[in-house]
DNA sequence: GACCAGGTAGCAA
DNA sequence: TTGCTACATGGT
């Protein structure tokens, strides 16, 4: 295989925010310049799985209004649509949630990350990549991705470069306890040995309405509600749910004093109905400041 | 060493 | 329902 296609996006996406902030872990980050007016920005690699075939994937931001590609296969440019979720207008939907802050937060973060975007990623991968994340550290929740993906997945080479798909519901099936354990997966080894057999058993689909969809992700072992949402945010398209997590809890009793709550489960609820269908992108926003600020 | 990281399962009240 | 606690691992 070789990258035979190529081409290019002219969409406000900063890849190194949208792909770094905990919503996938799918992606590798390389150096070097795929392009040569490319400067500074990191190429980002990913392989999928494309009815039985294997599609390897390279990215590139030029500018934050361009992003550059190249593939082994066609798809790939209506597969980054998709991913990136190029059919939403982001400025429109920034202008609505800072309409309905009054905390100035949201425009804050806005304003520092202007082209963080809301990803969509498939199913499967986001299912087991969110039950790997509970009590983790984004880095360390990339790495039991990638692990899993050289253990279980399929490999190709290009170029000298070695890439390495997710895992197929088939694929994750053989893992037994003992290799997710030499994975260094901790107590969510015994989780994703569960839940992969449960979906390999009886095929994961999700309802159409949010609250039907979460109950059966919740059915799954290791899937509480938080990592519920993950993935109807992240791998499911349900642009309208906010994912509490630590961080979203502390921005609630910062900055929404009368949104919080001891339950999780409430402050998720009350910060839905206060920013609407397009929640999910204010909690992204607020998830990115907070740790941002934190770092600092 | 204690504490924390995109929490959840299991169990008690 | 809500409120505990144990849980694997690595970084600070």
């Amino acid at each position: 295989m070789e990258f035979k296609y190529n081409g290019e996006y002219n969409m406000p996406i900063d890849l190194r925010t949208t792909i770094e902030s905990g919503q996938t872990f799918l992606w590798n980050k390389t150096n070097g310049n795929m392009f040569e007016d490319d400067i500074n920005n990191p190429i980002y690699s990913t392989v999928r799985n494309i009815n039985d075939e294997i599609m390897v994937l390279k990215i590139q931001n030029n500018n934050d209004n361009t992003l550059k590609w190249k593939s082994t296969h066609q798809q790939a440019e209506k597969y980054i649509y998709n991913v990136f979720q190029f059919d939403k207008n982001i400025r429109e939907i920034q202008d609505t949630l800072i309409k309905k802050d009054d905390t100035e937060i949201i425009k804050k973060s806005i304003n520092e990350f202007p082209n963080l975007r809301i990803i969509h990623e498939p199913l499967f991968p986001t299912l087991i990549s969110f039950i790997c994340s509970t009590q983790m550290r984004v880095e360390r929740i990339h790495e039991m991705v990638q692990s899993l993906s050289k253990e279980f997945g399929k490999s190709i080479e290009i170029d000298a470069e070695k890439y390495y798909s997710f895992p197929t519901v088939n694929e994750l099936s053989n893992a037994t306890k003992k290799d997710l354990d030499k994975l260094k997966l901790g107590y969510r080894s015994k989780y994703v040995i569960e839940t992969t057999k449960m979906i390999k058993d009886n095929p994961l689909e999700l309802s159409s309405e949010v609250s039907k969809a979460r109950k059966q992700l919740q059915e799954y072992m290791g899937v509480g509600p938080k990592v519920a949402d993950c993935v109807l945010l992240y791998g499911a398209g349900f642009q309208s749910v906010v994912p509490v997590d630590v961080w979203i809890e502390r921005a609630a009793k910062e900055y929404y004093p009368e949104l919080s709550d001891k339950s999780r489960n409430k402050i998720a609820r009350n910060l839905e109905n206060k920013y609407g269908d397009y929640a999910g992108f204010a909690q992204a926003y607020l998830f990115h400041y907070m740790r941002m600020k934190n770092q600092f």
